[in-house]
DNA sequence: AATGTATATTCCTTGACAAGAATATACTCA
DNA sequence: TGAGTATATTCTTGTCAAGGAATATACATT
């Protein structure tokens, strides 16, 4: 798991951006108009999120259409799942530390 | 979906942290041992794990244990399943693009 | 109560990052 | 090629967050 996509989503405008693009393709103007930001930030936002792999990017014409990359969304909900025993297992957390710390000695 | 989370993740350390707690609770001086890095911080970014939700506390005596937050997780979880349509749909995003500023001229 | 152990908080300094302003680059079409 | 549109980059400034050092708080044991 790379944490620069966790940096990259800690962003609000960005944060936005990735929800906005789970439902379409976005120009950099469209954000623009959308998000109330000026496109010099938006433009640098979209580069962080390029960057972290959480977008990709295709040239159209003079614009340039931003959608989310698959990719990375896998790697995130396969770190999720290997949390799973830990929302899964109603093991009590104390008395489990007690049980490995006496282990240890 | 509390962009908090995020910015909780985005440290190293506190991604080591979350990481460690997968497999079993610790102390604060667990941590300071496993991650040499100095008690003041891991108080720190502890809290900071804390105060997003990412972990639990209980005293035990003068210890303080920490586990995961099983609700961050699911919350978490269920974030990313909302994406599930953008990487299991073969749909191509730039035709998808196209199509929709087709439509709204 | 005194001492030791475990953890939290405060203050300070420094580095990273976001926004603003200005400018550069890329592509299109007349 | 020149003008217009779309996007990226650079530079500067202000803010926030991380680490270090010192200190405070909490609990335990004798």
């Amino acid at each position: 798991m790379d944490i620069k996509t966790f940096s990259a989503l800690a962003e609000p405008n960005r944060f936005q951006i990735v929800e906005l693009l789970k439902n379409q393709s976005y120009s950099v103007n469209d954000f623009v108009k959308i998000l109330k930001v000026r496109q010099p930030q938006i433009s640098k936002h979209l580069r962080i999120l390029n960057n972290s792999g959480l977008v990709n990017v295709k040239p159209v014409a003079q614009k340039r259409i931003y959608s989310l990359n698959p990719d990375a969304f896998i790697e995130l909900n396969n770190w999720i799942i290997s949390f799973e025993r830990s929302w899964t297992s109603r093991l009590d957390n104390l008395e489990e530390y007690l049980k490995l710390s006496k282990q240890e000695g």
